[in-house]
DNA sequence: TTAATATATGAGCAATCGCTCATGTGTTTG
DNA sequence: CAAACACATGAGCGATTGCTCATATATTAA
């Protein structure tokens, strides 16, 4: 953060000094779409449950307090995302976090919000 | 991450090993709130240059070739966040980060989407 | 003062989201 | 086999999102 203290006067923007720190569209409709999978109080909630357990979905259901068709959609789309995988085990399929980072963005945001 | 492997029988969810895990609706909440400032593109870019250098509304607009109207949107619900801060001189109004936990998280989501 | 510039804001609209309800698939049990 | 269970999925619907366009406010310049 070395905040550079630029004049805003450049009409032409590939001339400001700042251009390079512009990350490109497809970049940061990544980037959003990594931080969508946290930016929902369900997702989030299933999120901090599974970095400390592997669950099934009836467990989660329960524990939500949640449909079990809504916690699927949910679970879909984070296994589409590739945070959360999933392991069959009869009738049974347990869910775990298959991303170490997405649990350090998550602890990180959830200290953020609790101290400080 | 100490996926505890707990089988699914609990049919009373306070009973479940993992309740002490669940984060409550508010905290949720807030957490999803955090995340949703960096979960859109634009927002993600915007963050992005203000982490560099201090910007006014003009140079963010040119910068990322949106209308004004657009950024200054996108500002004001980052200002909410007090994830940015507003510095008005003359006409203009510079805008920077103001807080330090947004851009690590930030850093960290563009690390992961950019290398592994 | 008037005009131009820089930004903020409200209304409106298409797109997306997160849920529910119904139903489909696969597995186990009786 | 049939019934029950665990989960996935699609349609549909209200709520939210992110933009545009028009306009309001504030500051500087002529």
């Amino acid at each position: 953060m070395s905040d550079e203290l630029i004049t805003c006067v450049g009409e032409h923007p590939t001339q400001h000094p700042a251009q390079e720190h512009l990350i490109d569209p497809e970049t940061a409709r990544e980037v959003a779409r990594l931080f969508s999978a946290l930016a929902d109080p369900t997702r989030a909630r299933i999120i901090g449950l599974l970095a400390n357990a592997e669950l099934c979905v009836g467990d989660l259901h329960r524990l939500l307090g949640m449909t079990q068709p809504a916690v699927s959609h949910q679970l879909r789309l984070l296994r589409d995302l590739r945070l959360v995988k999933a392991r069959k085990e009869g009738r049974h399929v347990y869910y775990s976090l298959d991303d170490e980072h997405v649990y350090r963005l998550f602890q990180e945001g959830l200290d953020h919000v609790r101290h400080g």
